[in-house]
DNA sequence: GTAAATTGTCACCGGTTCTGTGACAATTGA
DNA sequence: TCAATTGTCACAGAACCGGTGACAATTTAC
């Protein structure tokens, strides 16, 4: 993984909420707009509104909001928002102890590799901001 | 995810390779010094063998060995003779053509973006040889 | 105060991928 | 001829992901 579709999918439904800051969109609304079930758009906006990317409020008219200018919000942050996993992983838990020095030494190798990369990619998407992409989508203003 | 375990695996069978390039190591006794089961370890170094990266011998007394020396064999090589997936790897078969004209641009831009990442990526790995990394971790001479 | 709308969150199912393992044909040298 | 070895397939188990439904908690409208 492994960069998943959380992270489109992410980015899809900030630009539905930044192409009409005037009110809130609920998750069925977002969910017309791009296919995406309005549960998992719930699930996605919730991990955003955790890092104060989006404001959510519950209850009649309510639903999520950008809570910041789109371009203040940046990519990198939306990618940390929704992804646990590292885009490199490794998994050393089967590196058997002094049994085996070999693995134990390749694998501690590649992780500060993969660490070196991972802050490679990430300062690239800390230049991108939502409205950078909104600029590069298009995006037909409803 | 996304990169597997598969690429410490070859790295971890090659230096057992680069150690000793006096003869011909069967996938048994690869198995005996990183703990790899047997098979997996023919499996992925069949890959290695596949691009000229390896010297595979059938029969009695045969076994793989390096087909270059270690300084001009590179990381890149070893990583995209075992990963068939790209690393950051965004599955657009679900982007639903016209009716949901958000998703097919969103994915768009992403596969562009993630595209110029994976040639980051590579191109720092084409920087590291298997020598560079058998220095790194001081593999204890058999 | 009741009802409706909405988020937050959990659980489940189905599909895909990865790893570990075994088995066996093909090949090669003693 | 026989033993050793690669090449390759198949299978099971685990882990992960995406899609979906359900329901409690919350808030507004009336």
């Amino acid at each position: 993984m492994s960069a998943s579709t959380k992270l489109s999918t992410a980015v899809q439904a900030l630009c539905v909420l930044a192409a009409d800051r005037g009110g809130a969109h609920s998750s069925e609304s977002i969910s017309r707009a791009t296919g995406i079930h309005p549960s998992r758009v719930r699930g996605i906006l919730a991990m955003l509104a955790g890092e104060g990317m989006v404001v959510a409020t519950r209850g009649f008219s309510g639903g999520f909001a950008l809570a910041r200018d789109p371009r203040h919000i940046h990519l990198q942050e939306i990618y940390c928002a929704v992804e646990e996993r590292k885009a490199f992983h490794l998994d050393v838990t089967r590196a058997g102890g002094t049994q085996y020095p070999l693995p134990s030494r390749v694998n501690g190798w590649f992780l500060s590799l993969f660490a070196d990369i991972q802050v490679q990619i990430e300062d690239r998407m800390r230049d991108i901001t939502l409205a950078d992409i909104l600029r590069h989508i298009r995006l037909p203003q409803s």
